[in-house]
DNA sequence: AAAAAATGAATGATCATTCATTCAGGAGGA
DNA sequence: TCCTCCTGAATGAATGATCATTCATTTTTT
């Protein structure tokens, strides 16, 4: 039917428009270079979003949407906290390293100036940082986790280290392969810089 | 002198300029905008600076060689590498919270997406991360860190875990003082997240 | 009165967006 | 089967707005 067909080209857009903004960023990407990297007329965008704000926004929600569900598939399979903090920092890095354009929209999106997109990217973001709070407050009850520390602020520590180190590794062109920074971070976290 | 007049307004345009792209971030800011900020006309600043570009990037090293002079003064009272690493964060959040707009130009243009300015910004940040490495390493040889967790990943952890906070403090709008959450950051670094 | 600095209107380039035009393919008729 | 006609989708050249940058002119300093 047309309706599918329209479906799919939408979200072929929306992924032509994370790679071809993953490349440069945002302001310097043109729509012209969107509609390259999808295949189709400038015109054609505008059939499918509104402005190229619109489309930014809502490719931020799909690839945002999409991670979060394939997290919750991920998490219910694992019982204890730090198991689920394990599998958190992993599969972030997992599916950076399996999509560097993805790594690098991300990356530059995060710390958009414009007021309207923040704003608009605050909530799918948002729901990321809510299920690795959760986990936090997980431990708590379990007694697993220090109390002392609050789930905010620890979900700030981890939500950040996890985020330089897909930095590092997108930008400063580190070789070594993401996922196995996930292990040593999650030591870091877990157990402390301090010796015993 | 004229020579003291000049410079003197070199830095003052380059201050203007921090401000200026600290609102709306570099792209959106007008030369216009910045040349209001420091009270002269548009071509002036092109008395100083070769290019908007270059403007960004003097500011941007001006910015952390200050940050980094400070620290070097800051850093050599304290002998234990736990307090230099204490001193380290309360320092970076004490600067920012004292200048909230030097604290969203450096996050607008940490992430920048242009290569030739991500480029220029390289050495002179990771003159910054190489003096928190270095405090890792000092602990590695006093036995006061874990010498299973590398220098290099230590300093993304800690790094992203004072630029995330300083990020939420920034944008989501935080009320209370950036300077009171160096305490928690700080033991939650030294000793994890676990429960012994 | 030179020289040096500063000015700000004008220039030219760069896009996001629009819209008059073209195209593709399905319905129906012979 | 072949031939219109019709409709919604797609096109891409043209438009208009937005700046970075320049430079002829004015102001300030020496």
């Amino acid at each position: 039917m047309a309706q599918e067909k329209k479906e799919k080209r939408r979200v072929a857009i929306m992924e032509a428009a994370v790679k071809a903004f993953s490349q440069l960023g945002y302001h310097a990407c043109t729509m012209n270079q969107v509609a390259r990297e999808a295949g189709v007329a400038d015109g054609t965008l505008y059939l499918y979003f509104e402005s190229k704000e619109d489309l930014l926004i809502k490719a931020f929600k799909h690839v945002i949407g999409n991670l979060m569900e394939l997290l919750d598939k991920e998490l219910v399979q694992f019982n204890t906290p730090a198991d689920k903090l394990k599998r958190i920092i992993e599969l972030h890095f997992q599916v950076m390293e399996n999509d560097p354009s993805l790594a690098g929209f991300m990356q530059f999106q995060l710390r958009q100036p414009d007021p309207s997109i923040r704003q608009a990217i605050r909530r799918p973001l948002s729901s990321y940082a809510r299920r690795i709070e959760k986990v936090i407050e997980e431990g708590h009850k379990t007694g697993d986790f220090r109390a002392s520390l609050g789930a905010r602020a620890m979900r700030r520590l981890i939500f950040g280290g996890m985020d330089e180190t897909v930095s590092a590794w997108c930008f400063r062109g580190e070789k070594d392969s993401l996922a196995d920074k996930a292990g040593p971070l999650l030591d870091a976290i877990l157990h402390g810089l301090a010796a015993k």
